[in-house]
RNA sequence: UGGGCUAUCGCCAAAUGGUAAGGCAACGGACUCUGACUCCGUCAUUUCAAGGUUCGAAUCCUUGUAGCCCAGCCA
């Protein structure tokens, strides 16, 4: 009995390898190099989070929590220019539904300015940094290439009280935006060019959303960050492959700011989507043309975007960890996160029968004028989802598709003279149809078999096909919007001008659907599966009380194509 | 052309000198009151290439090749 149990527990424990940054702070745990850990996401609040943002919260939050650390969220608003206080609440919120908790650890940067600050003033008391006069141009000039080595700016050998008083002359709003900049003195012949005397201060006359006019010089990246994750003691720093050229200079601040147990930065891939675009400033330029109803707008990748289309945090959660943390430069694809969210959704919502494109059924052999409740479950591979009363009548909408005048082979579905199961009712013989002038079929007409209900047990005949439909009187009619790829997966991401190659079809909104009466209270943010139709998930910012907007989140996989 | 990083199936990704996991996708088949789901099967004699070391190499050594990142007073 033990060993059953034992075994059981082993293969739910599926051993997945561990992946190069576990395997780095187990180092540095079993090591002693750290006692604890203490991760951090550290957005700047200068735009919405993507699912891009959402493997570094995950990876951050995830990391935390398995080795019993904490995880703090500090956004790294070092630059006024760019942020504004409102991306701050998103980000929070982004942030919480990912189910990264922060506890009561939210952090600014901008509330460490003085320690900077007094940072800044060891290092120039050390003689390992200097006030520089060059303009931005100068600057960049003296920096030299990738290939030519830089070389050292004329005020470079200023003394520490001359760089004193010019840096106490900035921090005091006597000089000009632009004028001086504060600088590292490391190497303006080093192959990195981070390393070449980079600039920590700049001087900036601008109110800043949490200082406001405190200050009129403000900290680098590459001076700030270090120095933030020393101060909250965070042990791993976890960022995106682009800063490996920035780690010599990011242990260069910890080291000379003489900070204790200094943190160590470790890189991993970003996470890329095959003809998906999560670039900021294509998609403020379709936000701009109108393309997209907004950063939210369900076609987008951004987490409110997800959001708002019936994504839910467990599937992306789901979706980060399937792709893997590594340093290889990788490309997703979207099938995978489409795998994610039906496979979080199937188990857990209702399955309902909505016709997307309606074309009338007449059973002529049912009484007109009656209605009949049907018993449907609401999930057949979940019983606790329980199950619901349907109404069901002579006349009823059934899906256009699911009707063919001369079918081709393996086509289970409805022709005439066929006969197939309406799901949770009866078994029903197509018996002829009818069209309008424009020769579309408009009407068609079938028997049913009253012996044949679901659930009577009935195994007289078996039927290849089972449709879904709605009755005709009771249906709600209802918008659906159905979303495909933003991107022409065809012509691939860019057109050769540089511009998106855009899918006409991206959006589909459809007006004629009914569905069971029942869905026409459905709240915003309720997700279900429409039968044969796809996950759909009522809008949070069109729907009306009694008027629910379904976007589709993914359709199902289907296996019928028709022959060529 | 300087520096840093990365190359394992269409995509993601394990394997840490011991004989190429797994997932997505795809393709067969079974089942089905959703052509869904589920289930079963197929899918890298070979790891960017060529040499070398070794009883044994995706892993070590050489030499190449390709891709990504860096010259903001952005992060």
């Amino acid at each position: 009995m033990e060993e059953i149990t034992t075994a059981v527990t082993e293969a739910a424990e599926e051993p997945v390898s561990k992946h190069f940054i576990e395997l780095a702070i187990e180092k540095d745990l079993a090591e002693g190099v750290y006692d604890h850990v203490t991760t951090r996401f550290p957005p700047e609040p200068n735009g919405y989070l993507h699912i891009g943002h959402a493997k570094s919260i995950i990876l951050n939050s995830t990391m935390a929590e398995q080795y019993h650390g904490t995880f703090n969220l500090r956004f790294d608003d070092t630059n006024p220019t760019k942020e504004k206080i409102e991306f701050v609440e998103s980000i929070k919120e982004d942030v919480a539904w990912l189910g990264a908790d922060w506890e009561d650890r939210l952090y600014f940067a901008s509330s460490y300015f003085e320690e900077m600050y007094e940072k800044a003033l060891l290092l120039i008391r050390k003689g390992k940094a200097y006030v520089c006069d060059l303009t931005a141009d100068e600057i960049r000039e003296y920096r030299g290439t990738l290939t030519e080595p830089g070389k050292e700016s004329p005020y470079r050998n200023r003394s520490v009280e001359e760089n004193l008083a010019l840096f106490e002359a900035m921090k005091n709003g006597e000089c000009e935006d632009g004028s001086r900049v504060l600088r590292a003195k490391i190497d303006m012949a080093s192959p990195n060019i981070n390393m070449r005397d980079p600039i920590i201060y700049r001087v900036a006359h601008m109110t800043h959303h949490n200082t406001g006019d405190a200050w009129c010089i403000y900290p680098m990246y590459d001076f700030a960050h270090p120095i933030e994750d020393a101060i909250e003691h965070v042990t791993h720093s976890l960022c995106t492959l682009e800063f490996e050229d920035h780690r010599p200079l990011y242990d260069w601040v910890v080291r000379e700011c003489e900070y204790e147990n200094p943190p160590r930065q470790i890189e991993f891939a970003k996470l890329y989507l095959k003809n998906v675009v999560t670039g900021k400033r294509y998609i403020k330029r379709l936000v701009e043309d109108g393309i997209v109803d907004g950063w939210d707008d369900p076609r987008l990748v951004s987490i409110s975007g997800l959001r708002r289309r019936g994504y839910t945090p467990e599937a992306i959660r789901m979706f980060v960890k399937l792709s893997g943390i590594s340093k290889a430069q990788s490309t997703s694809e979207m099938p995978m996160l489409e795998y994610c969210i039906r496979e979080d959704l199937k188990m857990k919502v209702k399955r309902q029968m909505a016709i997307l494109d309606p074309v009338k059924l007449v059973i002529d052999n049912y009484p007109e004028g009656q209605i009949e409740w049907l018993d449907a479950p609401n999930n057949m591979e979940n019983e606790a989802l329980g199950s619901r009363q349907i109404p069901f009548g002579r006349e009823l909408y059934i899906e256009r598709e699911d009707f063919m005048e001369e079918p081709p082979k393996k086509y289970f579905r409805l022709f005439p003279g066929n006969e197939v199961r309406l799901m949770n009712a009866y078994f029903v013989r197509c018996t002829g149809f009818e069209k309008d002038e424009e020769g579309k079929i408009s009407v068609i007409h079938c028997t049913y078999d009253p012996e044949t209900k679901s659930g009577s047990g009935f195994t007289g005949r078996k039927v290849k096909g089972t449709i879904h439909w709605v009755a005709a009187d009771t249906a709600k009619k209802v918008t659906v919007r159905l979303y495909e790829n933003i991107i022409d997966e065809e012509k691939g991401m860019f057109a050769e001008d540089g511009t998106l190659n855009l899918n006409p079809n991206s959006l589909v909104t459809l007006t004629e659907c009914y569905v069971e009466p029942e869905l026409g209270e459905a709240q915003p943010g309720d997700r279900f599966q429409f039968v044969r139709n796809g996950f759909f998930c009522v809008d949070t910012k069109d729907s009306r009380p009694g008027e629910p907007v379904f976007n589709r989140i993914v359709s199902l996989k289907s296996s019928f194509r028709l022959p060529k």
